[in-house]
RNA sequence: GGGGAUGUAGCUCAUCUGGCUAGAGCGCUUGACUGGCAGUCAAGAGGUAGUGGGUUCGACUCCCAUCUUCUCCA
């Protein structure tokens, strides 16, 4: 069965059982702050099993592309080594939101799989909670009772808490668990050695494909359980698993899931798969990471050097590095299997297909600047090894290569392991771990439980759309503190005039009143889990009242003109430079706007000016807004609103339209788009390989802008004496200046011809030295200049100049290299022995040296001392 | 967000702990040799040493601030 039926087998199934059938969600998320990537089917839903939003549908199923790249059995650096581990995956799941529980759960799940997909329910084993006495948690006999119906008792396995209670962090919802193992080995293997004993004991071919969560609980900061007032099934099938069970293969990288990718890296590569470790390894590496990468590029996530994005370049390199160690690949190659990855999976996942040039010129653009890293790490590792005595390669030089330079430690064991060397492994961890604990120490939060103060208002209602304050109540807050921040307080009110972060745009400020006029600021509002929380630095003394917040107007109308304007960019951008163009970024803050797009190449002056023409030409016609709330996603859709890949199912959107221009987009806006008055701007440059980057100011700010621009153009004119044509004045000026400094330099070296030459006249034969001490009136570097000329000219020579300016004294000295080597003279004691008279002190080489001192009086005495060098 | 590195001629980089009038290779200009090209030789142009402060007799070099780029960690 090939893959593409598997997957629609598992939706037409639970279709088929009431399910709504949605769509996988992004893999990269944007709003949550305590993860960075979908790493299980559960985590779009999230919201409904914390109770912070009402399920609209009861049932749901879906797969869901995840990535997960730590974790117990997802370390990155394991990827590959084995035949089972992904970065990137599918999820099949299906969900009841407080509708059915642990009997439908089970019953479907193994219809599915033993009905449906035929699996020989004699390869399966089941596993149940076996209980825990440190959580009071009783043995799970609802569900071996339910799986007695279906499967004989000795199928059935006890779990403990760790492999049977999953949780979903910390804190929050969780429950008992039952897993589906398959047993997938021959007859033979089977009789030897019992299925059961290899249950959960990582072996490649006994494997859990189905992971069935009965969430009842909610786990508190102070690690007790409580009962969810709703129970929810969240169940998760490795889409690939299954795949390897159903195609009667060993391995998930020998399903059609992966094997037009292994075949177009042996293409390329020219390696064959199956005949060598390494190389198996490295295509299985290549193989598994280009979809991770891919797809993250394609849900928006460009590869940069922090947060998600830098997980993402971490993920690539590891690919290029296999690629360039084991498969001798020396120039970019993974951009190459786009084409098939886009080929095979961009049916069910079309970013993929629309996303397919940016992400072949963005992988193409990494592997380049990952192939420079590596060339300068191999010429750094040649010194280091140079350097070193003995085999052992200090792990702290190691270390610096990796951290500083960025070259992967694997390949600096490899090289020295070919050279005979090693590298000391253990200081090398150590200066891992203190640069983690450092960082770690910087960023680290402390959260507290949340204190609920209104349990029956936990849906928390947006106004801020139609008015800038409001009379609301707390119904829940907590105090978090930071190194960076300090303590701060989160409140969550029963309704809120505050525009949370989101969609590029950033939170409100403003003020809650609390009593005779003092006010509580609310620093930045942020969105987490459908939460709208609100930072502030205090906490009303009694948070149970009623209170008056207001948002600040000012901050708001301004971030409301800049996220109008990146709408009309982002029209008059798909206008002018064609449909190419793609949001892939969008920062709208109050005093200017970003907006980052796909396009191939700098944009010249004239499409600029295209561009600033287009967006102002809308202002000036004073479009109204047309705003479209709470309408399902398709009726958007058909009015023509711009969809954007990385959004999320949901229920109901909201559409912005001002006149051709119409966004599926959740921020303030103006009533008007005469509202934003101007729009500038003022600068374009690339970010990444085919994303370019615009940044734009409105309003107020570009008031302030054409201010200063032309401020400074009526200085300069007035400097210039207000010329007709300033440009012609200040080109006159340069070439003027020019010729005047070939002048000066010319004159100055005639005089310096004049003066060296009656130096010269005026040097001394005393005791077989040529000798002159002087003072002079010019600066230091002439002196310098003149004493190494007249040097040239005389031999035997020793000069000293002294000469005064601003009150100091200074004193230079030059003595022929023949003369420093025969008479065993040094300039440098010479100033510093002299250096006394005024009262300073100096230093240089043994032929030319210089000192200074505060006493200039002191200089002729120090002329004439000098001759007792030479007697 | 935290740490490390980096910025010197058009390009790639030297200048070891402060002091050899800031150098090399490639490229560029001019000239010579060779039938032409490649090439060789000779001469030459080109640098506020990221920027702004400070310490010092003296700063590319040390200190502070700031920006660029790279990189690791979170």
């Amino acid at each position: 069965m090939k893959s593409q039926q598997v997957r629609q087998q598992f939706l037409d199934f639970f279709a088929s059982k009431k399910h709504s059938i949605v769509p996988s969600s992004p893999m990269v998320l944007k709003n949550d702050p305590t993860l960075m990537f979908t790493n299980a089917g559960m985590v779009p839903f999230k919201e409904y099993f914390l109770g912070q939003k009402n399920a609209t549908d009861k049932r749901v199923a879906d797969t869901q592309k995840c990535l997960r790249v730590s974790g117990k059995h997802n370390d990155l650096e394991e990827v590959g080594k084995d035949t089972y581990h992904h970065t990137m995956f599918e999820m099949l799941g299906n969900w009841s939101f407080g509708d059915y529980f642990k009997k439908e759960a089970i019953d479907w799940a193994w219809e599915l799989l033993v009905d449906v997909y035929k699996i020989d329910k004699d390869s399966l084993y089941v596993s149940v909670f076996e209980g825990s006495k440190e959580d009071g948690l009783g043995y799970d006999q609802e569900a071996y009772d339910l799986w007695k119906n279906h499967i004989s008792e000795d199928r059935i396995i006890n779990g403990n808490k760790k492999d049977n209670f999953w949780e979903m962090g910390a804190q929050g919802p969780c429950g008992p668990c039952s897993e589906i193992h398959v047993d997938i080995r021959s007859a033979e293997e089977k009789a030897k050695i019992s299925g059961k004993s290899l249950v959960n004991n990582d072996h490649p071919q006994v494997v859990e494909i189905w992971n069935l969560v009965f969430m009842e609980f909610n786990r508190k900061a102070d690690g007790s359980l409580e009962k969810l007032p709703a129970q929810h099934v969240d169940t998760g099938m490795g889409f690939e698993r299954l795949c390897m069970v159903l195609q009667n293969v060993q391995s998930n990288y020998d399903t059609d899931v992966f094997t037009p990718l292994i075949r177009e890296v042996e293409a390329i590569t020219n390696n064959d798969y199956g005949k060598n470790e390494d190389v198996d390894i490295s295509i299985r590496v290549i193989a598994d990471h280009v979809r991770a990468v891919a797809f993250a590029i394609a849900d928006g996530q460009l590869p940069s050097n922090t947060g998600a994005g830098y997980v993402i370049r971490r993920i690539l390199r590891r690919a290029i590095r296999y690629g360039f160690t084991f498969l001798n690949q020396k120039e970019p190659f993974i951009y190459k299997l786009v084409g098939t990855l886009s080929k095979q999976m961009g049916e069910y996942f079309p970013e993929l297909k629309t996303q397919k040039q940016l992400v072949t010129n963005v992988l193409k653009e990494e592997e380049n600047s990952f192939l420079r890293t590596l060339d300068q790490g191999l010429v750094l590792l040649d010194g280091i090894i140079k350097n070193t005595k003995g085999t052992e390669v200090s792990g702290k030089k190691a270390f610096e290569l990796f951290d500083t330079y960025g070259f992967p430690i694997d390949l600096t064991a490899l090289i020295l392991s070919e050279k005979g060397m090693t590298l000391n492994e253990n200081d090398f961890n150590t200066e891992l771990e203190k640069q983690k604990t450092r960082s770690r120490a910087a960023a680290a939060v402390e959260t507290d439980d949340w204190v609920v103060l209104d349990e029956d208002d936990l849906e928390e209602e947006f106004i801020g759309y139609d008015t800038l304050e409001a009379k609301v109540k707390i119904t829940r807050y907590r105090k978090v503190s930071s190194k960076k921040d300090g303590n701060l307080f989160q409140i969550v009110f029963n309704m809120t005039p505050f525009y949370p972060e989101g969609g590029g745009q950033v939170g409100d400020k403003g003020y809650i009143e609390v009593t005779n006029g003092n006010v509580i600021y609310i620093v930045d509002t942020k969105k987490e889990n459908n939460l709208i929380i609100h930072f502030a630095e205090n906490l009303p003394k009694d948070p149970s009242q009623t209170f008056r917040v207001v948002v600040d107007e000012k901050q708001r109308s301004r971030t409301a003109c800049n996220h109008t304007a990146t709408h009309l960019l982002h029209q008059a951008l798909r206008e002018i430079l064609g449909t190419h163009v793609e949001q892939k970024g969008s920062a709208v803050h109050s005093k200017n706007l970003r907006f980052d797009f796909s396009h191939y190449a700098k944009l010249t002056v004239d499409q600029l000016r295209d561009v600033e023409d287009f967006v102002n030409a809308r202002i000036d016609s004073k479009i109204p807004l047309e705003d479209f709330r709470n309408i399902p996603m398709q009726t958007a859709l058909d009015k023509g609103a711009m969809a954007l890949f990385g959004e999320k199912y949901g229920d109901t959107v909201r559409a912005i339209k001002f006149g051709n221009s119409m966004e599926l987009c959740g921020g303030t806006h103006v009533q008007n788009t005469s509202e934003i008055w101007h729009f500038k701007i003022t600068s374009e440059s690339a970010i990444a390989a085919g994303v370019r980057r615009i940044e734009a100011i409105t309003s107020d700010a570009t008031k302030d802008f054409y201010f200063e621009t032309n401020k400074v153009y009526f200085e300069l004119k007035d400097l210039l004496k207000n010329p007709v044509n300033p440009h012609k004045a200040i080109t006159d000026l340069q070439e003027e200046n020019n010729t005047l400094k070939k002048q000066i330099e010319n004159l100055l070296k005639e005089k310096a011809g004049n003066l060296k030459g009656d130096l010269i006249n005026e040097v001394k034969l005393i005791n077989g030295v040529n000798f002159l001490a002087k003072k002079l009136d010019l600066d230091q570097n002439s002196i310098k200049d003149l004493a190494f000329e007249i040097g040239n000219q005389v031999d035997n020579l020793f000069l000293l100049v002294g000469t005064e300016s601003e009150g100091k004294a200074f004193l230079t000295c030059f003595i022929s290299k023949n003369l420093v080597e025969s008479n065993d003279l040094d300039a440098g004691k010479v100033v510093r022995e002299l250096g006394k008279f005024i009262q300073g002190g100096g230093g240089g080489q043994p032929f030319f040296a210089t000192a200074g001192g505060k006493y200039p009086a002191g200089i002729a005495e120090a002329l004439k001392e000098s001759k007792k060098y030479i007697l």
